[in-house]
This record gives structure tokens, C-alpha cells and sequence, in this order.
DNA sequence: CTTGAATGAGAACACTGTTCGTGTCAAGGG
DNA sequence: CCCTTGACACGAACAGTGTTCTCATTCAAG
């Protein structure tokens, strides 16, 4: 991110971006399993095994892209939720709306990032910090919607007794001081809004409904009403 | 399905059997993403060509997989809802805890059902069937609770006009006259349970909770309410 | 100017899915 | 009973993949 010093870093770093730019269009043609290296390689008219110089292997390239995408799906939710004004219920709509949109445009960056984990097991470290920026924007209406130390509003039932210790560690980053069930109902909410996603976009609503978006609406609507974000 | 007719297409689907069986465990063992058609053959001391005799393809053979982790889940969803009692919230718990213990103990199977479509796109026909059983459950629960005719029982907002239209598809066939607001609050649950599960499964929540099976039950539990699940 | 590191190319290896031709063997018809 | 036909399994082959070497080139720093 910082200016190379070198002119050898910088040409370096630019050539980095190119292969990742080529990545993510081969990406965007043929979705994440069939990336192939060698063709990511053939768009740039270099020899596959050149592309070792850059990435230490092909789940390293697609660790970029994996992080490329977090933050662009947050990115599209930050730019609606700056848009929508200060109504909690009508950011979360934006916000819900933009992720949607985001992922019909870029459905295979979404299952790169939403569907099966490719290799074995991510790599947590490079990723995380870029995921929580979605999830920050939703804990951020909610923070909004409800101040530290008010009681739960929403339609939610009572939690138990060990709901607040077992959400602390999420609380305490995104959601502190507000009850427990505030907390696991921003939980649910992002959870609704990205299994909704995933699973229109992965089929599995096929021949449910002649119009989702409608329904979409509806049940984003449905979640504000639930957590008890306000209307006005 | 049906007892076949001559001996050779006897031995013909046992060969078939035990080749899925194979897949399986391979597909446990390695995932979807590494299961190499050689690997099944391998274990099964055949020559991969001779695997083209049964399945068309490696794509076909996955489809066949598929069709075996939906119905595997469906018919753990089955298994709690009948051992349950009659309680819809009751039968929804045991149905969402089952769901989960499942998804637990196959989280490769998981992955190639919910996770990101592995081909180009899904062979619709074969899995849509098997897909449905575990709707089925969900949509049962439902049915039974609020029978047709009767008003929307649970907390969730008014539907628009065009929300009845929009679900008529899935109505139709899993809660005919029932109110357009329970029909989106039956697809939201199963949309709820489906991502819940996902999203744990692949690492998202990773670092947010210390006891996400408690978690989960509020949030199941949640959602009982919310789309008015009777407790008694 | 020289040295050393960074870079790119090319060949090679071990895989993969898939196709094709050939031999084998059992069932059914004459 | 023989003989044909179909299904079967195999092995070789092809195109493609990720990855690792070795080798030459080039560019920047001492």
C-alpha cells in the first residue's frame, strides 16, 4: 500500500497487480475451480512457472482474490449505508439491497468467498481483517439503532442465561455494552442476509418464487422488524 | 430402485453401489474439490476407463453424491421431526439441532450441497427431488402449525400486495392457503437454519462466540417464535 | 566495474479427466 | 451344442494441470 522505494519494488508491485487483475477476470469467465494458472499466465504472455515469483502457489493467488472480494462486497455495503441516511431501518435495507446487487454482479467472487472453502482450510489471517469490514457495517446500524446499555427492543425472545458470555468475544469488538440478544440478533440478521444471497445465487431457490426481489425485500424488511431496528 | 431383472444388471448395480461407496469415502476424506476419479478407481483396484462404463463423467459421479447427501440429510431431518413429539417448536429444535449434527459429521457432504455449485451449473432434475425432502420437513412443521384458512400467527410485518403472487410457486406445493406471511417466514427459517449451518461450517464465524451450539439453539429458537411455532 | 540478487524462460515430473482400440467372457439364439 | 453379440475391463494415449528444477539475463547496489 505504501509508496515502493525502489524502482525495482514498484515495478514489482505493479506487475503483482496485473496478475491479479488477469486473475480476477479469469475468475469472473470460469469461476474458482476452473482457474488455472497456466491461463492466468497465457493473458499475460509470461511462462507459468514465472508466476512463482509472485505467488507461492495457486491458493495463494486465490487467497488474493478471496481478500480482493471481501473488500469489495464491504466496500458496496459501506458506499450504500453512507448513502441511506440516518434511518436505521432504511440503511439496513441499503446495505441488504447493495450486498444482493453485489453478488448478482459477481457471482463467482461470491462463492469464492461465501461458498466451500477451496483448499483444505483457508488461510485465516490475510482474510479475516477484510471480512469484518461487512460485518462491521451491519454491527455499525446496529450500534447506532441501540446505545450501550439499553434493554433489548426487538421481537426477540429472552435469551439464556449464557448467551451474553458465550457472544462476549463478538460483543466486545463490533457490539459492546449492549444486551445479549442484541448482539446474537445483528448475528441473525447477517447471517439472513448472506444465507439469503447464497442461496439464490446457488440455486436453491429455483422455482420457489416468480419474483425474489420482492421476497428478498420482504424478509430483509422482516429482520429489521425482528432485531428492532427503528422506522424513523 | 426396483429389483433388477437379469443377473447381469444385478451385479451391474452392486458394482455401481459400491463405486458411490468408494466416492464417498473419498469424498470425506479429501473433498470435493481434490476427488479425483483415478483415486475412486484406485480403491476400488479398477482401471479409471473402466469407471466410464457406470458414470459419464466425474461430474455425473458427483451429482450422484449429491443426490446422496440430500437425501442423507433429509432423512436425518425426518428422523427428528418423527421422534419429537407433537410440539412445533419442539419438532422445529430437533429438526435444526439434527440438521446441524449432521452437517458436523459430513462437512465435506455439506460443502458439495450448500457450498458453491462444483461444475458449470447443477443437473437440476436429479437433485431438485432429493433437495425437496428436507423443505418437506421444514414445511411440515409449518403446515401442522398453522392450518389452511388461518390468519399470520407469528411477529413478523404485513407482507406487500404482490408478496402472495410472488410465492405462489412454492405455496402451491408446500403450504397451500396459508397466509403469504407464514409461506416467507417457513422459507426464512429454512434459510436461517441453512446459513447458520453454512456459515459455521465454513469458518465465518470463526473468533465470535465461545459456545456457538448455544447460540445456535437461541437463535433457532428465535426464529420458532418469530414466525409464531406454537410451544405448547 | 563487478558482484549478487531478482527475474523470466524452458524443460521436466507427477498428476488429472477423458477417449479409443483391443482382448475377454458370459448370456442367448440358431 | 456352437456361435454370435453385447457388455465389460484394461492399457495406452492425449491434452491439460500445479509445481519444481536449472539456466540465462538483467538490473541495482557496493
Amino acid at each position: 500500500m505504501s509508496a515502493p522505494a525502489n524502482a525495482r519494488a514498484r515495478v514489482r508491485a505493479q506487475l503483482t497487480r496485473e496478475i491479479v487483475d488477469a486473475a480476477q477476470r479469469e475468475l469472473a469467465a470460469v469461476g474458482a475451480a476452473g482457474l488455472s494458472l497456466r491461463a492466468v499466465a497465457r493473458r499475460l504472455d509470461m511462462a507459468p512457472s514465472a508466476l512463482y515469483r509472485y505467488f507461492e502457489s495457486r491458493d495463494a493467488l486465490l487467497t488474493a482474490l478471496i481478500v480482493e472480494a471481501y473488500e469489495a462486497v464491504g466496500e458496496a455495503a459501506e458506499r450504500a449505508d453512507a448513502g441511506a441516511g440516518p434511518v436505521p431501518e432504511r440503511r439496513w435495507e441499503a446495505v441488504a439491497r447493495a450486498v444482493r446487487r453485489w453478488g448478482h454482479e459477481h457471482p463467482h467472487e461470491w462463492a469464492l468467498v461465501y461458498g466451500s472453502p477451496v483448499p483444505g482450510y483457508r488461510a485465516p489471517q490475510d482474510t479475516v481483517a477484510a471480512a469484518l469490514r461487512i460485518t462491521a457495517v451491519v454491527a455499525g446500524i446496529v450500534a447506532d439503532a441501540v446505545p450501550p446499555g439499553s434493554a433489548a427492543t426487538g421481537r426477540l425472545p429472552a435469551g439464556p442465561a449464557g448467551l451474553g458470555p458465550a457472544l462476549a468475544p463478538v460483543a466486545a469488538v463490533l457490539l459492546p455494552g449492549r444486551p445479549p440478544e442484541i448482539v446474537a440478533g445483528a448475528l441473525m440478521a447477517w447471517t439472513q442476509l448472506i444465507g439469503t444471497v447464497s442461496l439464490e445465487l446457488f440455486g436453491h431457490y429455483v422455482g420457489a418464487t416468480e419474483d425474489f426481489a420482492l421476497v428478498f425485500d420482504y424478509t430483509m424488511q422482516s429482520v429489521a422488524a425482528v432485531i428492532g431496528l427503528p422506522t424513523t
